[in-house]
RNA sequence: GCACUCGUAGCCUAGCUAGGAUAAGGCGCCGGCCUUCUAAGCCGGAGACCGGGGGUUCAAAUCCCCCCGGGUGCGCCA
């Protein structure tokens, strides 16, 4: 509806135009000051140089002739801008009649694959690999919605030093207890120092090369060791709600010759060199200075020469986007100039910067981490907490339910609320400070709005409304934003957007539960129908944040 | 050293792709609001030479150049 609006004022600026004579390309913004309207132009600024005038003189002789009709109830000059103000009782029957479950929802679009955590089987996930893979689903959620038909996912490489040091490892002291993928990370902790200091090397290398040869008992080992932390993985990931439709093992491309064919192609490419029996290629043409090694001395294959089978497959599916970490912004430019020497679509990247300890960087293999299982435990615990100080003599067992929804939203919610390009340190103390818009409060103003629809029986609803209070006006252009906003964010790949937009319209709903009674009142019936459509798009945008809805906290 | 990226009140962030109105929020600080749908809320106040310096423009947090500071990476690791 706001994007009606919005086509309406545009094309009466353009109608106007063409009258005058004139050419503009209308640029709107929504003004931070309600004053200046709902939707603001500054085409007038633009035209200040070819008219030879004032953009304020242009903005008092253009405005006027602009007739206010359907969603639009007033066009007003201020200071060189031109200001549409929404009729808003027009826009609020309209709106109201039009909105169903599926508001927002974009029509059918391509595939596209999202590859997101693609952590190493070699531990838990750390604080690192949460912020990819919650950035990872929230965008898929987005996207999906969207309209994107998006499948996920899941990278593993099985092949690497670090999994054949877990496998090692596990010959030598079997499997401890606890949570597979806690417990795979102290055999890969212990055996990366026993190996080094040791300088056991070769063992490891002789384990990988049997593996990549396909000896049985290498597979047998290197598919248990990596299943079996993946479970634990997997468990981490399903608290948060996040859940991959594929897992894709690096070995099946060496397996099925794909690596083989795609170094056949490249060393044909007029792009490689050969160096004391390496196979390079030069990537200075792609404004590269480091050639790209993918095959070794020895003639095995190199991790990027697997990611480029991998790609040149993932792209023959359909478009994808890539979340990876900054360690991989090379790597990243390295992928898209060797598929395009190969004459493939390279993926998009999202990159995202670190989350660092107050000490330093974290590293699985040094066991210097903070784990998002201690991190989601953590933050429950928080959330217990003050649900025991806010509601005394609440059943226990409703209170830890309520508490463990809170605290994987809150852990959701702060990391997917910061874009991706910032770099964080992670401090205890912030992170389980819920500050007051963070999913709490998006939770809150949902369950504020629950109640009230749970106590309305036999309240008729209204869709219309004479004359709308401000509180009621800025909760309904708010809703009104959600297809815009879904949009933005989908296109753009900015999950952050849609964490901005939950605080925005849970403010909105906050403001308009406190600014006026609902059931009883003399709008009862209009203000619910609003109650009604705010839980729409709510549930909505909790969906896609992955943030829990619920109906009492 | 080179490449990429970030730098906005004491702290954390939005705005930068498509330059325009008094730079928008939160935490913390100060002051109000619970006999009425849950105060994890609402309303108000103080607090910013947008890292520094040049440039382009009628107009720069936003575009360009240089510098400073943080992060990430830099041919046979993944």
């Amino acid at each position: 509806m706001f994007g009606k609006f919005r086509r309406e004022a545009e094309e009466k600026l353009l109608a106007l135009a063409e009258r005058e004579g004139i050419l503009v390309d209308p640029v709107f913004t929504i003004p931070t000051v309600p004053r200046f309207g709902d939707l603001s132009t500054n085409v007038c600024f633009q035209l200040a140089k070819t008219l030879k005038k004032q953009p304020a003189e242009i903005a008092e002789m253009l405005a006027p002739k602009i007739k206010p009709t359907g969603l639009i109830a007033d066009v007003q000059a201020e200071a060189g801008y031109i200001n549409f103000y929404i009729n808003y009782t027009v826009f609020v029957k309209e709106f109201l009649e039009g909105i169903g479950q599926d508001f927002g929802r974009g029509k059918k679009r391509e595939k596209v694959i999202v590859e997101h955590t693609s952590a190493n089987p070699d531990g838990p996930l750390h604080i690192g690999h949460l912020r990819n893979a919650v950035i990872g689903d929230t965008l898929a959620r987005i996207l999906r919605f969207a309209g994107f038909d998006v499948e996920v996912h899941y990278y593993l490489n099985d092949m690497g030093k670090q999994a054949a040091k877990v496998v090692w490892g596990r010959r030598r002291y079997g499997t401890p207890e606890g949570k597979a993928d806690h417990a795979t990370a102290k055999i890969y902790i212990r055996a990366s120092s026993e190996i080094e200091e040791q300088g056991l090397d070769f063992e490891v290398s002789e384990i990988l090369t049997r593996y990549e040869a396909r000896e049985t008992k290498a597979v047998a080992e290197f598919e248990e060791a990596v299943e079996y932390c993946l479970t634990g993985i997997k468990q981490t990931l399903s608290r948060l709600g996040i859940h991959h439709d594929k897992f894709v093992w690096e070995s099946r491309f060496v397996l099925d010759g794909s690596v083989e064919s795609v170094i056949e192609r490249l060393s044909k490419s007029g792009f490689a060199k050969r160096e004391e029996g390496a196979l390079l290629i030069d990537l200075t043409k792609y404004g590269i200075e480091k050639d790209m090694v993918i095959v070794r001395g020895d003639g095995t294959s190199l991790y990027i020469a697997r990611d480029l089978a991998h790609h040149a497959w993932k792209m023959s599916l359909g478009r994808a986007v890539n979340v990876w970490g900054a360690d991989h912004k090379l790597v990243s430019m390295q992928l898209t100039a060797g598929l395009d020497i190969l004459g493939l679509p390279a993926p998009e990247f999202i990159i995202h910067e670190f989350i660092s300890l107050p000490q330093g960087g974290m590293s699985t293999r040094k066991g210097v981490f903070i784990s998002a299982d201690e991190l989601v435990d953590e933050t429950v615990e928080k959330a217990f907490e003050e649900i025991e100080l806010r509601r005394t003599g609440m059943d226990e067992t409703d209170a830890r339910g309520i508490a463990e929804d809170i605290g994987v939203s809150a852990v959701r919610f702060n990391i997917v609320r910061i874009a991706p390009e910032k770099s964080m340190v992670f401090k205890w103390d912030e992170a389980l400070d819920f500050e007051r818009q963070g999913a709490p409060f998006v939770q809150y103003a949902f369950a504020r709005a629950k109640k009230i629809l749970s106590k309305a029986e036999g309240v008729e609803k209204a869709t219309a409304s004479e004359t709308l209070g401000d509180e009621e006006k800025r909760l309904v252009k708010t809703l009104s934003r959600f297809p815009e906003v879904v949009n933005d964010a989908a296109d753009s790949r900015k999950a952050s957007i849609m964490a901005g937009y939950a605080i925005d319209l849970s403010n909105a709903f906050h403001s308009f539960y406190m600014s006026a009674k609902v059931l009883g009142s003399e709008k009862e019936g209009f203000r619910l129908a609003l109650v009604e459509a705010f839980t729409t798009v709510q549930g909505s945008v909790m969906d896609l944040l992955g943030i829990k809805q619920l109906s009492e906290m």
